[in-house]
DNA sequence: CGGGAACTTGACGCTTGTCAAGACGTGTGG
DNA sequence: CCACACGTCTTGACAAGCGTCAAGTTCCCG
């Protein structure tokens, strides 16, 4: 069973039924809407007016560059992408990954510019939302007013708590709390919880977590070794998850 | 020569005349002001009818705790603080310093509850704005819109470049970096540049580093030993910043 | 079927965390 | 005013975790 079998078999829920298309028109029949708008004004807020741009991606494809000067941002369709910064000796550095339905690119907001490179690290989809435009109905619409600056902090609450996993922390929790968070995040969004393709590739995982391709392959073996994990090249079945979370004191809140 | 007798030779300078009293009148006067103002709107925008509290706080005390109900965002009139958070080892890791000017306490806003503590890790003083009323002046004044959300992107991009900087890399530059940095953010506060006097244990520069106060101790003792700096127990002076920032590759972006 | 990317596994050595002892400065109480 | 205690920092020795290098395997795609 491949991933595609896997959606398919435990995808998400059928699209629900607006009702009435007071959303941007885009967005109905989008399969992540219940996660990406929600933090939104649902009714009459005039919010249909906003342009929604879809922006289809190849595998490796950026959507925007360190550097880029900021005008939209960005929500997950479908596909997964990172986040990456270019450091000193030339390497990148992943900083995030961004799930179905998950906001990303408001980091151009602080000086205009993206520090950041956005790359679909497989065949993906993005919706392009005008920041002019979402900031326009931020005076319109009062509810907006809190909910802009809340979408902001949480995305990137997901960064500080990287930080703070990274932190003294041995390599092996890390890799078990990125692999425990990124299944609650799937799971949450309709796939199986125990049963994780991983899209991206090991040498991404390691610079996320700060350690090495080798370092992230040794744990998963370990975890197999254990038997709280079956891996199978990319595809891993979490077979014994609270025995997993145990082992290393990982509360249901994890790395995001 | 003590960090009072620094400020006084080599301090922020004087109070400019605001002329008008357009804005909040706590704030004249206030000698970070320049920089905890400039991204606010400045001219009979209404700002002045906002409430700011005062906070003084004796080294230790904590403005807010993990898990607080979020109302106020703060700005550092003077001392310094820590945002921490107690990880599940009971310790508590530092995930920020804030200095005079700068803003914190935005992390409340994701769910309405703070995630983390704020303490003064010296005798304090901070002003509270409330969030709620700082809500409706975006909605009454067009440049806020866009103000607030740059506001909090920039101090959040602050602990993106931390968890950037602890991946992969050695802790002599981890150190070397906290403290260019530091040097960097008081001498745009008005203190010299090359002489920085910390306020902060290194078991807190430690946790926020990632790495253990014994460490940072060796990595300033080696530091001088190769000349970089000197060292009198919290007193540095950073006799070759060009070198030091030279040894470690670190340009004049840095950790902020 | 061939080539390359991604992954696995082993061996070795350096970085750094841990434990421990001692020095220094500061505050407190007799 | 001195003595003591405590917090903070320094330095050393040792061990372990993990990064690096290297060789080999599997899988995917052309």
């Amino acid at each position: 069973m491949d991933f595609q079998g896997s959606q398919i078999a435990n995808g998400p829920p059928a699209e629900p039924s607006w009702g009435s298309s007071r959303r941007p028109s885009t967005c109905d029949g989008c399969p992540v809407a219940r996660f990406c708008l929600p933090s939104w004004p649902h009714e009459g807020e005039g919010l249909e007016r906003l342009h929604i741009g879809r922006r289809r991606l190849r595998q490796g494809q950026a959507i925007y560059r360190e550097g880029d000067r900021f005008q939209f941002v960005y929500a997950v369709r479908h596909g997964i992408f990172k986040s990456t910064v270019s450091k000193n000796d030339g390497r990148d550095q992943v900083v995030a990954f961004h799930l179905p339905g998950e906001r990303f690119g408001f980091d151009g907001l602080a000086d205009g510019r993206h520090p950041t490179t956005a790359t679909a690290i497989e065949d993906a989809e993005a919706c392009a939302i005008s920041y002019s435009e979402l900031n326009e109905a931020i005076g319109q619409h009062h509810a907006m007013r809190h909910q802009i600056p809340a979408m902001i902090t949480t995305e990137f609450l997901r960064e500080r708590r990287l930080a703070s996993l990274m932190a003294k922390t041995p390599s092996d929790q890390r890799v078990a709390t990125f692999l425990l968070n990124l299944a609650g995040r799937l799971h949450e969004r309709g796939y199986a919880a125990q049963d994780v393709q991983l899209r991206m590739t090991q040498e991404d995982i390691g610079s996320y977590l700060g350690t090495t391709l080798e370092t992230v392959s040794r744990c998963l073996s370990s975890f197999a070794r254990q038997g709280y994990v079956a891996v199978h090249r990319r595809r891993i079945v979490i077979v014994d998850p609270a025995g997993l979370r145990a082992r290393f004191g990982i509360g249901s809140a994890g790395l995001a």
